[in-house]
DNA sequence: CTGCAAAGTAAACTATGTCAACTTCACCAA
DNA sequence: TTGGTGAAGTTGACATAGTTTACTTTGCAG
């Protein structure tokens, strides 16, 4: 999948070996560990090279962000399209496992550093993502609006709660059943 | 309430005075913000002083979190003594408005930035103010414990989603009603 | 009065993001 | 074929921030 090593001065697809390359690192080592200098170093191109590609490395982060939207965004649309969603359990579970899955890269979408430089493309992407949500769950009245607020919140805050290890397992009782537990709650 | 300005060698109670500064910092800049050249300078002390009260940045950053995480457990058990929990509502509530009111340190306490190097002061803060928690709400059974998490989930999700302006406020509503209209949902 | 340890200072080291000036090279018009 | 041109990399340098080491000041115990 690597492309090849063609050991010209030209490196030919290096955003997306950065951003590949910094995908690795976001899940290792968390935000903090992707440093352009070690992705350059990586992708074997000098460190100033990833700036013919991405601004700063706030912006080389919210194309990870971004990238992790559309992940986030498909995984919610294929449960979605997969069940005729009687409950929202399938969607919610599918919610956390991403997160679960992905922890590095949850967190870096949700991060409130990318927040503040007010990037309109994570932005877009974000509310595209949760635009799914928002269809799926329907809703027009107040009320409907209320419930699948509290929905959504429910399972964002037990993704983001298990993600940083707040909530303690029973033991013998693993993740995937506490997440059925919650989310069979009323 | 600042310290008098005695303008000696010695500071007197720079470690007190250089959390006030960051929290102010916090609030205003967000985590980034933060650095220690900027709190040395601001109470004026060199760059190095710091150091004597603490190990490094992040020993700094979880100092403030603690203190996060000791105003946090205060502002719940208050809720908790005053009434006699019929609904969690309150509770929630007070949960919810913890984290808009003091948006920078909120979101410290949940950093995961922090939580990488394991710091025991930080969990150990953490776990008094979710026993607070725990404790008001009571739950001995699997089923209760359940409920617990659900409640919890949904609370800290809201909280989080509110902070990073998710959850888009339908015009004519305010905060507290849209809180109020999501924590009354079954 | 004396001396010692706590609390600050000064100066330097390192790492990382970032920029400016230069170089290569693929490609295309003449 | 040739020559130039712009995109993509390189080199070298700068600024800033965290951190360390060696030195200085000063309150205070004995």
């Amino acid at each position: 999948m690597s492309t090849s090593p063609s050991l010209s001065y030209h490196h030919g697809d290096l955003r997306r070996a950065l951003l590949e390359a910094a995908l690795v690192i976001l899940e290792r080592e968390g935000e903090a560990g992707v440093q352009l200098r070690d992705l350059a170093r990586a992708v074997h191109v000098s460190p100033a090279a990833p700036y013919r590609h991405f601004d700063s490395r706030a912006a080389l982060l919210e194309a990870l962000a971004v990238i992790g939207f559309q992940r986030f965004s498909r995984k919610l649309e294929d449960v979605a399209a997969s069940g005729p969603a009687e409950t929202g359990m399938p969607l919610g579970h599918a919610y956390v496992r991403f997160a679960l899955d992905n922890p590095g890269l949850f967190r870096l979408m949700f991060s409130s550093q990318l927040r503040k430089d007010n990037r309109p493309g994570l932005r877009m992407a974000a509310d595209a993502a949760f635009a799914t949500l928002r269809h799926v769950m329907g809703g027009n009245t107040q009320g409907q609006r209320n419930a699948a607020i509290s929905q959504w919140a429910r399972v964002h805050g037990l993704a983001v709660l298990l993600l940083d290890r707040h909530i303690a397992l029973p033991d013998g009782q693993d993740v995937e059943q506490l997440i059925a537990g919650v989310l069979a709650q009323p």
